[in-house]
DNA sequence: CATGAATGAGTCTTCATTCAT
DNA sequence: GATGAATGAAGACTCATTCAT
């Protein structure tokens, strides 16, 4: 129900609270250090560091580096999978304009709440074992969002899964690039309406 | 006319003819070593070994590293601003509905003609050198869409720079979604239509 | 008694006793390499082999090859100062002639009691960093030599610290032309007897 | 005669013109390379460069970058020890007054002539084969000013070879200590007539 | 359990030297 | 003769990982 600490499967249970609490900061130290330093520069001995623990600690926890960088990025998008997913079930049954204002602030409540997370583990998500992971959650809210749209009282798609891909797409796209740092403050700003206004603007063009 | 070997301004002018075949054998190197192993793995030696020459020929060009990789970036996004700009000019005056087909037809000409350099080109441009090449290039083009809008016979855009914002992180996420493998075969085959949709249905909906 | 390993204040600082040992050893590896190899190949390889450990330990210590070498340079001449600057203390006060068969004596004693480590050392003294510390300690000496000079009750000299660098400067070069392996045999042996010879005499000849 | 571009025996006979002209560019080259930017980065591209020749062309007259250096410094040195031996010679039956004078004269006159070269070079004499050469070249000298000094009408020395070695090293000792930037500039200024005392004061005292 | 010293394979980069043009 | 592109061995340095304490 806490899912805070997502203790890794491998090494070690953290019965104790001290584990807990060293797997926390090793979270945050890679955010930090990933933000800090870019991936290239996100070593071991910078997380420890970070963390204020040693080297040898992290190896008690994750059998390497990757599997701690792809914990990282797992509890990031799961985290995320669950608020939109949960925004999707809540928005099921409604006009699309309503599901498309919920989804959205649901995406923004989540990304906004730590945007440098958000950011930093973009990179994370780009490299081999972080894509398999961003992939499979990328696949795990398709369906949602699919069902979601079939649920609308005033509109049908006919190529539903499509509509579905098309409308993920463009509900992640429009962020990253704010998130990235190629919007302007004014993009920044609107992300929302502009957000909310792209997508039912989608919908209503492929739905009847 | 295939430019192809620009050589780099930095340590040496090919005077003799090898000069522009080895940079052009670089490269393509990069391209190649870049999707087969990730940046991550894309060395000097790597690519040197790819491209048929020593490690020591790549310092004969580039002072770095780092310069090679941005160079092939940076004519990849000049080939591809130079592509979506010239369709802007070319829409100017017309109708939305014409605009957005005649960019988007420019988009994926330019993008299905290398697919892979285009997709291994994602993670040097998310990259400290790269970004800064790519934020210069969008910067390139996000006036020139402007302009282009703002020459829209049939729509008025009140405000016009968030528009053509809103309109690039569109028109340039969802290929990317494509080219990250994040899409179905559906959604690959339909890019080109869908894109059309979803851009020409914001447009409607934010212009008057 | 020996303080060898003076953990350089950089990168770590010696939790273990491990440490101490591999800075010593390492410290002593350069003085070995550089004797039998010569600066120029006087690499971390070559060090890191001698000193029997891997090439990465150095840098657990040193953040780069140059300050290696510069440790091990002020080390050396921190021995030499110190033992030519207590020499001078103890000869303040005393005739010309005593002062100068009091400071050969230490020079002599300290010089000799590693003659390859001083001579092996010219040469990490020649190069930039080296020059800095040579000069540092060059004229942290050469005021207390002045100080020592004027306290001679048996002469007066007026061009008090011109006469203390002529004096250093052949306090010096006699050692050096025969560590550099340039003096006869007869010449190492006659070194301390000729050296206060000529010391002497010059103190003499400027004196009042 | 006209020792200037030593033709070096190996590769090629400067029959031509341009042969003598292209050595002495090299020369020339090297120490403006070593000064500017030391033995360590005195590279031959680099020498190359600013000869105005390209790489090759160095091993059209060298067979190596050694061979290159050492010719330098032996070139140096050469004239060096000629300025000495005449001076030796023409100071030959003088009192030992003028002969320190004599020598000093031509000693400075010769080094003050380009002090560049004269430092750069020093670099160049530590190493392997530099040492070689510049022990030779002290071998030739020293036999020369035992002869000189045994000549002195007013001096008769026991031990003359030492004497003569002592003798050299303080001629050679002091020049280097201002070349290399120890001295103060009153040093620098007074280097002369220091020179002279020293040397005289020398003399005297072991000569009977 | 935690620590951090040590490891060594792997990177980038330089540079003397060669050789086709 | 001269050129300069190409070579590749060698050097400095980094960093994930291990293991004795």
């Amino acid at each position: 129900m806490t899912p805070l600490p997502t203790p890794p499967v491998v090494r070690k249970s953290p019965v104790q609270a001290r584990s807990v609490a060293t797997i926390a900061a090793l979270h945050i130290a890679v955010i930090q250090v990933l933000t800090r330093e870019g991936l290239g520069r996100c070593t071991t001995t910078r997380i420890a560091q970070r963390a204020g623990v040693s080297v040898g600690t992290i190896y008690q926890y994750y059998p390497n580096r990757d599997v701690l960088l792809a914990a990282v990025l797992e509890r990031h998008l799961e985290g995320f999978s669950a608020s939109v997913i949960g925004a999707c079930k809540e928005a099921e049954g409604k006009p699309v304009a309503e599901m498309t204002k919920h989804l959205v602030g649901a995406l923004l409540r989540f990304k906004m709440s730590d945007p440098q997370e958000a950011a930093a583990l973009y990179a994370v998500a780009a490299e081999k074992t972080g894509k398999n992971i961003a992939l499979t959650v990328h696949n795990l809210m398709l369906p949602v969002i699919a069902n979601m749209l079939q649920s609308a009282p005033d509109a049908v798609f006919e190529r539903l899964t499509l509509t579905a891909e098309v409308f993920l797409s463009i509900f992640l796209g429009l962020p990253r690039t704010m998130l990235e740092d190629y919007g302007s403050t004014e993009f920044a700003e609107c992300l929302g309406t502009q957000l909310e206004t792209a997508l039912l603007a989608y919908l209503q063009a492929v739905g009847r």
